[in-house]
DNA sequence: AGTAATATACGTGCATGAATGTATGTAAAG
DNA sequence: CTTTACATACATTCATGCACGTATATTACT
């Protein structure tokens, strides 16, 4: 066939993409041939062969479109950029956000299912493995701080520490995440709804501090910041 | 080679198993030949192909030896078969118990490893993906119900429900789990530590509530059961 | 502006290797 | 003497990676 123009390329490039998501997300990584994903694109192997080196190329390319937006509010949450927002609070609408992004935007959805369970990540040390492992590392090491932030500020209930938080609150994440991507497209919305509802719930503990001139007898929880009579 | 006595089969058999189970940890179970777990367990791949049906076989075969004893305790709770202890603290216990099992037995954590990361789940319906599915359905019903009993008993704490009670339980467990399967073998026992502190506080929260007899003035949380004086 | 030269964007075909599954050999256990 | 518990050998399949073909876009040159 004839040489296409370079914004023709670029479009292949990005059908080989989607193509590689949808393919790898039905058979798995390892064993969906590139002729598979050649065929769901609309071209021959040759053509995914001139824009990726080999199969662990597309997949890497693959990865690098689905970067998260909250990512960057996280950072600057952690190191202190942000002051006009309660870090807690915050930390909250951005995991509230970043789950819905992940259920609902189908490419991120299609992507990170292949992340979390259609890669068999191989214990010799592949730069893909040694990226997520650092990835999650520096995640953990967010939240710790933004927890620590919260504690500063007094928001943080008692019983808990910025690590004993974080674990919860990361591991919560992760395990929602993980629950929600295996499920079939019809369940999405319903169980989304739920984890939001337990995210709530969680973060509204994590934040509260009791305030015994509103007991109720039943244990009254007191969001942080809520001004209280001085009565 | 010659034919061995029925116990000697035996011993090949697990040896085959914890061939299997080393080689698939190490290159993944896609990528990792037949061939490889025979050399590790010094037999060929007659033996393989003999003692088991095929790599998909095996697998499962390796799956069925790791199955925790807390499984049955978590039956017997939610079934209401068990009232001589209050259900989050046997809930507590019995995820503290599945958690250190998990990371400190070699075997199982090879198998979970094997199981959260190094397979790739096709999306097409296997029957080893079937049943990790309902097993997971399964396991959230239980804790459902298990978290509905501590609210029936008044043990579960405000704003709390047993749906996300469950919800955090479940990706907490799950999230300490997948969390500390990729970690090296040295930074298991500090982490293992780490988390159960955490699911620690998170159950202790759960099954809290506030007291404003005891109050401190830094919000006093109470276990659910212990005695409150009558004053 | 027109033309030649070259790089581009693929398609096609093939060699290679590797893993699988099976068929067959075999020696001792039962 | 038959079955068991393997080892060995072989045929088949199949994905990969590369070489090569090819027609057009792009550029350089006049």
């Amino acid at each position: 066939m004839a040489r296409r123009t370079k914004e023709d390329a670029e479009k292949t490039r990005q059908q080989i993409l989607d193509a590689a998501a949808a393919a790898f997300d039905a058979e798995g990584v390892a064993a969906c041939a590139l002729e598979h994903v050649a065929r769901l694109a609309g071209v021959t192997r040759g053509a995914i062969y001139w824009h990726f080196k080999n199969k662990s190329d597309l997949l890497d390319a693959m990865l690098e479109r689905v970067r998260l937006p909250q990512e960057q509010v996280m950072e600057d949450l952690a190191a202190g950029r942000i002051t006009d927002r309660r870090p807690l609070d915050l930390f909250h609408e951005s995991s509230r956000d970043a789950l819905s992004m992940i259920v609902n935007d189908e490419r991120r959805r299609l992507v990170f299912r292949i992340i979390f369970t259609r890669i068999d990540q191989a214990h010799e040390q592949s730069p893909l493995h040694e990226r997520q492992q650092a990835d999650r590392v520096h995640f953990m090491t967010l939240i710790r701080q933004i927890m620590a932030r919260a504690a500063e500020a007094g928001d943080l209930a008692p019983g808990w520490t910025p690590e004993t938080a974080m674990r919860v609150a990361h591991a919560m994440f992760h395990g929602a995440v993980s629950d929600m991507l295996v499920l079939d497209e019809a369940r999405l919305a319903g169980e989304l709804a739920l984890y939001l509802d337990a995210a709530d719930t969680l973060m509204h503990t994590l934040g509260s501090r009791y305030d015994p001139r509103l007991n109720d007898g039943q244990g009254c929880l007191l969001r942080p910041g809520l001004p209280v009579g001085e009565g």
